[in-house]
DNA sequence: GCGACAG
DNA sequence: ATCTTGTCGC
């Protein structure tokens, strides 16, 4: 049957719960402010980290990897599983993801210089997205990187905040960065031709995987 | 009625 | 993100 409940899900709707969306997004502004826009904690750096979730169901699947800018190959590799009944809303992604992905991020905190994130940073609606929250609560640089904006480009959190790279994607700041300290970062992990920065693609890749070893043992 | 609105 | 066939393009 079709109702109301097909229909991507987004904020407006959360509002059934208004009591629930609006802390959420009070929640979001209250990180925002704590976000260190500044070059200062860009220096040096040679580990840069990604990560990216898989679902089914209720089920995760977390993969993690840290690319070595001077070794020029992945040097770490980490795939978890969780589970989370908080579903996506679009510009509430933070609280769907974020708690799925940080136990990971905190255990490897030391691995990495700096953590791109499949999602915007500054370039949301409350200057809040995935990389920014995961970036304040971890106190560590971060780089949103997502194929489409979040709304219109003409919107004043795009115009300010939004870069985009080639015709590939679009990235902003998450947290302790600047936009050109950003670009510096996603030029040296990006391959020549195609595809997202190498962590996040090989984040996804053994996210994806894992789930199929779990859940995709059953059709045959 | 359908589409759009990170993943 | 996930569900899914054929199909367009390099």
């Amino acid at each position: 049957m079709k109702n109301s409940a097909d229909k991507v899900k987004t904020g407006e709707d959360l509002k059934l719960d208004q009591a629930l969306y609006e802390r959420l997004c009070e929640t979001q502004r209250l990180i925002s402010k704590k976000v260190v826009v500044s070059e200062e904690y860009c220096e040096g750096v040679e580990k840069v980290a990604g990560v990216d979730a898989s679902y089914c169901g209720d089920s995760a699947l977390v993969g993690f990897t840290v690319f070595s800018i001077p070794e020029n190959r992945i040097i770490l590799v980490s795939v978890s599983t969780t589970r989370s009944k908080m579903p996506y809303f679009s510009s509430l992604l933070c609280f769907r993801e974020g708690p799925v992905v940080l136990p990971v991020l905190r255990r490897f905190l030391a691995e990495y210089d700096v953590l791109l994130v499949n999602g915007h940073g500054l370039a949301h609606p409350r200057k809040c997205g995935l990389a920014t929250f995961l970036g304040v609560l971890l106190k560590k640089p971060t780089i949103g990187v997502a194929r489409k904006p979040l709304g219109r480009l003409d919107e004043e959190h795009n115009v300010n905040h939004l870069r985009a790279f080639g015709d590939r994607f679009y990235y902003s700041v998450g947290n302790m960065m600047t936009l050109e300290a950003a670009f510096n970062v996603l030029r040296r992990t990006t391959l020549r031709d195609r595809g997202l920065p190498i962590p996040l693609e090989a984040a996804h890749f053994f996210s994806r995987k894992a789930l199929t070893l779990v859940a995709g043992d059953e059709t045959v």
